[in-house]
Order: structure tokens, then sequence, then C-alpha cells
DNA sequence: GGCTAAGGACGGACCTTCACACCATTTCCT
DNA sequence: AGGAAATGGTGTGAAGGTCCGTCCTTAGCC
């Protein structure tokens, strides 16, 4: 019978962050829409039908479509063929918070953890139509690296298309959050087009490294390319806190 | 300007759900209970401190205390040297959830992507003295193959240990909730010595593995070491759903 | 003109959470 | 012995979030 090391109980006492199902709501298609995975143009599903869906009250899942109005995320017309739209992209997107830039370290572990196994699954489970569309991907950032909203958009497909190769919604979830958040940290610094270049080279690698179901070398392409963000992200936040 | 895959927009509209402050304050400390990170005897810190660190109030802490009370995980004392204490492990765990029992898939998968993440991280940030104390756990483990309950408290405290190399709360928070969907999944089936040997074999090869600051290889023995349990669950639960 | 499908608005019921004050019990210190 | 201190136990009311049902308004289609 050995003694139980002393295991950090902070995490056990951490605060418990109660999110309303507004503010949830608020979060996944704000990050959504941010994001580009809702495209400007698209429809979103009629009020009655969403709030069944996202499993609240239409006068919640209200609020928060008008909150994402208010800030010219979303716009609605009425009328039989009304609806919800998504708005044109807002070009001057908001700073990161105090709070995401104070755990800008933490974001990025995390982000390097949920990559890396969703790397390995992915290259297990490969599917070659899936890994055609990856590969286009690749291709559409090889083209935009000039203009970085655009390479972004691409580039957030491909992550989450990996988490989509996984088959799990959980994985697909997490990787979305975590691209909303590595967005909001690194939409206002500047994206040269060779680094652009040098990261989508790694795209490039990791597509070839999953069509040979090499887990291994995926996993060290993606702790490589992961790391390349985290690493200019170091040079300009203030060190980890 | 390529067509967007259509992206499945499946887990943009997926239910929100809203934990309650109440709720997720027993899942937490519920959880630590039954993994055996909140040891039998241990002292929890005073009401009116940990609704503090929890950031909720009193009375909501006290709903949540009560509840693990009944269930038999806490047990209080008043009076100056009182307190609310962790009573001792309750022998008939419940059977895991419905809920929890269909997505056990999903449970596996996310497990696998955190799992091969933190060890990756792990690898690379591996501090002598924590790995002495991974070495020492595993130890452990192989002297108590034929004590179920003990052999999983020590497994837990070696896989939450690894989230804790990576110096990360979020991983810590996302490791110690996944052991908890884990173990109530696995608790209730069988667990030869045989297997808990060449599980901890791979445990032992892990730490080599971080030792060397091998991630591309920790990787692979921690995919294989999930694999493992993967295949066992998938031979005793019905097929993905 | 009427039907229909969509957004827009309101009010009340219910539950959770919070803040605060106070009570009861036990131990320690003077 | 007696009071101070630390702890769990209790109660009350306010505030806010969420839900549900109902109705109104708008715009296109038949």
């Amino acid at each position: 019978m050995s003694v139980a090391p002393p295991v950090s109980e902070d995490a056990v006492f951490a605060p418990v962050r109660s999110q309303t199902a507004f503010e949830e709501t608020v979060e996944r298609l704000g990050t959504a829409i941010k994001l580009g995975l809702l495209a400007p143009g698209t429809r979103l599903p009629a009020e009655r039908e969403l709030c069944r869906k996202l499993g609240i009250a239409r006068s919640t899942l209200r609020q928060a479509l008008l909150a994402l109005g208010q800030t010219g995320h979303l716009q609605a017309t009425r009328g039989r063929r009304g609806g919800t739209f998504v708005a044109d992209p807002q070009p001057p997107t908001e700073l990161p918070s105090e709070e995401l830039l104070s755990q800008w370290h933490e974001v990025c572990d995390s982000r390097m953890a949920l990559e890396v196994g969703v790397a390995v699954l992915a290259a297990q489970r490969a599917d070659p139509q899936a890994l055609d569309s990856l590969a286009a991907l690749v291709g559409e950032m090889g083209t935009q690296l000039g203009d970085y909203p655009a390479y972004r958009r691409a580039d957030v497909r491909f992550h989450v298309g990996l988490a989509e190769c996984t088959g799990s919604a959980r994985l697909i979830a997490a990787m979305t959050a975590t691209q909303g958040e590595m967005t909001a940290l690194i939409s206002h610094i500047s994206h040269p087009a060779a680094v652009l270049d040098a990261a989508n080279e790694q795209h490039r690698r990791l597509v070839r490294a999953m069509r040979a179901h090499d887990g291994s070398r995926a996993a060290r392409i993606m702790s490589e390319h992961v790391e390349g963000t985290t690493h200019i992200l170091g040079g300009l936040l203030p060190a980890r806190g």
C-alpha cells in the first residue's frame, strides 16, 4: 500500500462555469458564423424548428438571434419566404477578450492535444473521399496565400474536416470551439505568405501521411504544425501566466 | 473561388445542454470521489471557503453536498473541528446510465484523442520527478493485479498524472471527466489479471518513451493502450449507434 | 381574397441561484 | 467555567433565466 501522491486538487475545486442556454447558443452560432462554417447568405432553420433542434425554448433562442442580429451577424426577414440569414462577414473583428488573452497558453495546449489526437484517429479511419476533400482544401489554401481571411476559412474547414473524419460528434464540436478561440487569438496579427505557405506544406504532408494510414507520422506533423502557431503567438503575447 | 464542401451542420445545431451549477458541482465532486482522487477520510474545505473557490452560492453548494451525502459519498460533522468528509467507497457502484451506454463509442473516441494528445505533450514536457511518480504508480499497479478496484485507482492517478505533466488545467479537467466516464463503463466487467498485466506493460513502455522525450513512440503506445480498452468494450456492448 | 409560413411580441408559471441573517454544535483558549 | 471561534444547518426573499402558450404582423403563394 503506497501513499497516494498529492494529486493537484485545484482541478476538482476549480470554479464552476455555468453557462446559460442563451450564452451557449450565442457562442455556438456566433462561432460558426465567424469561422465561415455558416457561409454568408445561409438560411438558418425556422425558429420553431431550430429551437427544437437546440432543445431550448423559442423565446430563449430569439434572445440569442436578437443578440447576433444586433452585432450584425444575422439578418431576419419576415413573410412566407422569410427567415434568418447569415449576414456578410464583419470586416472589423473584435479584439480578443482579456480573459482569452490571459489563457492563450492553455488554449494552445488543449489545441495541441486535440489536434494531435484527432490526427491519429483520422489517419486510422481515413476515407479516400474525405481525403480528396481535404486535399482540395489544401489546394485552395495554396491559391489564397495573399488573402488571409480566405485562407483562414479554408484552414478552418480543413481542421474541422479532420475531426469529421473521426466520425465523432464530440470531437467535431471540440474542434469547432478550439478553432473559434484560435481565430480570436490570431486574427489580428500579420500573416506573411511565406508563413502560410509553410503551414500549408504541413497540411499537404499530413494528408499524405493519412493516405498511408500512418498515425505516428500524422501525429508528428500535426505536432509541428500546431507548435508553429504557438511559437508565433509566444513571440507576440506576454509569457504564460 | 471553390464551392464550400457541405460541412456537416449537425454539430452547429446540436442540442444545447445547459448544466446547472448544482448538477455540475455534484458531477465534479462525485467523480473525484468515485475515482479516488479524493481519498476516503479526506476533509473538504469548509463550506464558506469551498463555495468561494467554486464561484457559487453557499446554498447551491449545500444542495450538492446534501445530494452527495444522501448517496453515501460524503459525511458531515458539526462543531469547531467538524467538516465534510469523504466516506468509505461504495461497493455497489451504480450501473452506467442508458445515455452513457448509447454513447460508449463517442466516449472511447474522445478518450483516444485526448489521451494520445496528452501523451505527446507530456512526453515533450517530461519532468524527471513527475516521471518517477508515474513509474511508482506503474509499480503499484503491478502489485494489484488481483484487486481490480485498487488497480483502477492507481490507473486513474496514472492517466490524470499524465495530464498534470502537461501543466494545463483544461487537460487535467478533461482527463478527469473522461476517466469518470470510462470508470462508469468498465467497472462492471471482468478484468483478468493477464489483461491488467498487459495494460500495465504498456504503461511501463509509455514511461520509457516519455523518459526519452519520444512523442511519436508515446503516441503509438497510448493509441494501442486505449484501443485495447475500446476493443474489450466493443465485444461486450452493442454496436455503435 | 384567403391560406400559409415565417418572424415578432407578451405574460405568467416555474425553477435555480443568490445574498443575508440566524441557529446549533463542538472545540479551543483564557 | 465561560466565552470565542469555527463549523454545519436552516430559512427567507429577491432576482434572473427558462419555458410554455397565445396572439400579432408580414409576405408570398394559390
